[in-house]
RNA sequence: GGAAAGGUGGCAGAGUGGUUGAAUGCGGCGGUCUCGAAAACCGUUAUACCGGGCGACUGGUAUCGGGGGUUCGAAUCCCCCCCUUUCCGCCA
């Protein structure tokens, strides 16, 4: 959510920044109804000044004896008007919140202004040494793979579930497992995470937090009957773990590392970029998650960055750093870098991370503070976070990348003392 | 699923209709004392919103789980909801 006064104060800029995001602009009605709620609280606020005071010298005038009963009924009135202005006031701050849910978050100004992900921006590529995009056999592609070394298992995936929940079998379910616990113990050891094995049901207010809901709720699956919400990305219970509280300032920044299932509905996204784990309904992911002071979250995006990319170096695994423009940018995002990883087999890059700041947008939805030593006063934190990293697209990169001429798969070294073997055929 | 208890400030914990934003204790911050520290003592210590002021600041309102009601006035009375804890049942 955006501040209030920020959009008060400049609505052309805030407006000119919703555009850029594709998003749709409703400025004009805010200031109308922001408008309207700031009278009816004037209004009413006087009116209850005048009430607190006449009451609290009602118990006086009983104690001297005297009548009561005109101002009694004075107050009645009084009272009566004052219930009239709240509920119109209440009225006007739905309104006006609803509105305000629906506002994106501003870009940065470091964003590149574009429509789609073709204005996207490279900022590097890293290659391992010796690495060629050209390779001399036939590569086969991730599905192929699973299939012929009977590994993984869409088809049987979507008998008992449906299509995109992939079944991982054997020494594909070891590696899944060692990938996730390599990467989970990669950012403890060398980056200064603590780790978080959150639930992966939350409550819609948490959904709100971070700003899933209300927008996005069609991509949500939801559990109506208890009221929850299987989590798209840790993402959500990390981020809420500080919903409503107010951080130390020299505990920051506070960073977190989690393992969870992924469960998207991507409604309405069958058919195109949906083979095998290229899009799925459930998948497994390590999220970073930190919670940092407003003047270093520039600073902190980008060692988010580094901490995702240190995991593909260790993998060898070639990878190129997106800045997202604009127009592409997620709603809750000021600013977002994409890590993509090279799929020979597809002959392209295929997303495996994405690390934002959203600078204090998901902080004001969730309430989330630091107290300022200084001013001693609270002060919404800045989070970040970016998967490190989800394993459903690193796996068709790491299973492509690391295939031999006969069609068998080497493990990565690293990897090699999590799954107890070294190839799989 | 059944039963009971309970939700008050950073924490603990008083408070059952009238200056109660809320006793007291702990914690935090500042000070006195001290070479320094501890102890002791003194002071201070919530958040949000709406106004006024360039600003230090200042006026007002709201907030005792949430919502509604009664009343001139509600932490306190009534109704509904939510949550937590404990016990029983079921269960990995």
């Amino acid at each position: 959510m955006l501040d209030i006064k920020l959009i008060r104060e400049n609505p052309d800029k805030v407006r000119q920044s919703i555009i850029n995001k594709n998003e749709k602009d409703r400025i004009d009605e805010v200031l109308e109804i922001d408008k309207q709620r700031r009278e009816l609280i004037l209004q009413a606020d006087e009116l209850k000044a005048k009430r607190n005071s006449v009451s609290s010298q009602i118990p006086q005038m009983k104690k001297a004896g005297q009548d009561t009963t005109e101002v009694l009924a004075e107050m009645k009135r009084v009272s009566d008007n004052i219930t009239g202005l709240d509920l119109k006031l209440r009225d006007a701050e739905e309104k006006l919140n609803d509105i305000m849910m629906y506002i994106p978050n501003l870009p940065h100004d470091s964003v590149p202004v574009g429509k789609s992900a073709d204005d996207n921006i490279e900022a590097r590529q890293w290659l391992p040494d010796g690495f060629k995009f050209e390779i001399d056999f036939k590569p086969l592609d991730h599905v192929e793979l699973g299939k012929k070394l009977n590994i993984l298992d869409f088809e049987r995936g979507a008998k008992i579930s449906g299509s995109g929940f992939p079944v991982y079998k054997g020494k594909g379910a070891t590696l899944e497992r060692a990938l996730i616990n390599f990467m989970i113990d990669y950012h403890l050891q060398n980056h200064g995470y603590t780790e978080v094995f959150p639930p992966f049901l939350v409550n819609r207010e948490s959904m709100k937090g971070t700003g899933q809901l209300p927008k996005m709720e069609d991509d949500m699956y939801s559990i109506t009957l208890d009221g929850l919400f299987p989590i798209p990305t840790a993402e959500v219970p990390i981020t809420n773990l500080h919903r409503d509280e107010i951080l130390n300032e020299k505990d920051l920044p506070v960073k977190y590392v989690g393992y969870s299932a992924c469960f998207r509905r991507e409604a309405g996204s069958y058919g195109k970029e949906s083979k095998g784990f290229l899009r799925v309904h459930q998948f497994n992911k390590v999220e970073m998650v930190k919670f940092v002071k407003p003047e270093t979250s520039y600073d902190e995006l980008e060692l988010l960055v580094k901490d995702a990319e240190d995991i593909l170096q260790a993998l060898n695994i070639p990878y190129r750093i997106l800045m997202l423009c604009t127009g592409d940018l997620s709603f809750a995002a000021a600013k977002c870098y994409d890590i993509e990883t090279w799929s020979p087999a597809e002959d392209r890059w295929l997303e495996a991370s994405s690390c934002s700041n959203f600078e204090d947008f998901q902080a004001r939805r969730a309430n989330i503070k630091f107290r300022n030593e200084q001013t001693k006063k609270p002060e919404l934190v800045h989070t970040l976070n970016g998967s490190g990293l989800a394993t459903s697209r690193l796996m068709v990169s790491l299973l492509e990348t690391y295939q031999t001429p006969e069609g068998k798969v080497i493990v990565p070294k690293v990897l090699q003392k999590y799954t107890g073997f070294s190839v799989i055929d």
